[in-house]
DNA sequence: CATATACGGTACTCACCAGTTTCGGATATT
DNA sequence: AATATCCGAAACTGGTGAGTACCGTATATG
């Protein structure tokens, strides 16, 4: 008898777009439920998460969720597209003179802590990936290519001062970190710890750009 | 776990346990069931997948699948572990007597195809991976290791006769091509043709090897 | 103050799927 | 031939989770 739900009923004349009454909806929370839905995902993959999990982690209700993102899979994907405080700051890039330098200075465990924390998010959505080919796009701007562009910035910088050849395959050079910490993580289940970042910086990158070690 | 073949079964009739009568069990259809499973899973993915879609592939019921393995999880662990086709026959690899020429040879279309077949059931295993530790070394062991194998030797040979340094880091650089391909397949979404594969040989495996080009 | 809406919470619907059971028919053992 | 087991097919069970509806309350607008 109580239909509350009748909201057909006295529209404005002012049919512009919008003419928004009543409470306005608090989108300062929006942030903590991306990050609730961040951390479940990493925990638990795109398929083991569910609504009610990231509402509780977020100390909100389902229904305000789905007030805000149409589907699980919208959550998810405005989520990831928003993981912005991973995005280096440009002006605050080490930049000590080589290109080894450089590398190594951006091995930190802060860096090494959220590189990881990326990684899980990357494998709880990689099932994902398959079926939504947009996800594709937007796990690559938030996650691959920040880091990507910092390599690449760094061998550029190389080039530019005659540190190494500009005939360098600068493109997929600048990949290969991302893709072997990805590749220990997810598929070798090893810690990617500085060892192993310096055996690729060591091992792979500087002798490909025919940077002889400095010590003789 | 289960044997792979078992055609001919000559067990006395005195069994220490199961003495059996009636009809036999089918073990022949054991690997279409199984190739099902990997076709469905490659396409689907692990949560995706439901046993009946494998059944209906494989043309069985249900139960029959249920007699054989306990459970989904065992299945496809199962599955993974005998993809045993994949095993590269050693004695085929090529010797073309220099480094290059044994990667290059590597690159056939064949090759390039089976190799994405095994990316997309390592994707559709991603989400597993988390859960059940065991079953990353199952992939290791059918996926990662026998082609990361393969380029060990080229190098190891590549050694012995001198054609590169025995300080070189071959176990990691033997790993780059797999990584990459992957990296590439499951996030970039690129597909990984003849031109990539020879950009990373050229561009990334024979500089960080020392070895120049030998057209000039 | 009155109203319209957002809020956290809870209960509900509906669909899907792992795993089980059942059935008629096929097949190998004795 | 008799029997025990397998087979494919299909019905069934039980749990789970996406998405919806509703409640009492809180809060901004007018």
């Amino acid at each position: 008898m109580t239909q509350i739900d009748a909201p057909d009923i006295t529209v404005p004349a002012t049919t512009d777009t919008a003419p928004k009454l009543g409470r306005k909806r608090d989108h300062t929370r929006d942030p903590e439920i991306l990050d609730a839905a961040l951390e479940v995902l990493a925990e638990t993959g795109y398929d083991g998460m569910t609504i009610d999990m990231v509402a509780a982690r977020a100390k909100a209700g389902k229904a305000t969720l789905y007030r805000r993102w149409s589907s699980k899979a919208d959550l998810v994907i405005d989520a990831v597209a928003c993981m912005k405080q991973s995005h280096f700051d440009l002006e605050a890039l080490p930049d000590t003179g080589t290109l080894r330098g450089d590398m190594v200075a951006m091995i930190k465990p802060h860096s090494i802590e959220e590189g990881e924390r990326k990684l899980q998010i990357m494998a709880g959505v990689m099932s994902m990936l398959s079926r939504d080919p947009g996800l594709a796009d937007v796990v690559n701007a938030a996650i691959v290519e920040p880091r990507a562009s910092v390599n690449r910035m760094f061998m550029q910088r190389a080039v530019a001062r005659g540190e190494i050849s500009a005939d360098a395959d600068i493109e997929t050079l600048a990949m290969i970190t991302s893709s072997m910490a990805a590749y220990r993580t997810l598929v070798l289940k090893k810690p990617v710890d500085k060892e192993f970042l310096l055996s690729i910086i060591d091992g792979v990158l500087m002798p490909a750009l025919g940077i002889r070690p400095t010590a003789g």
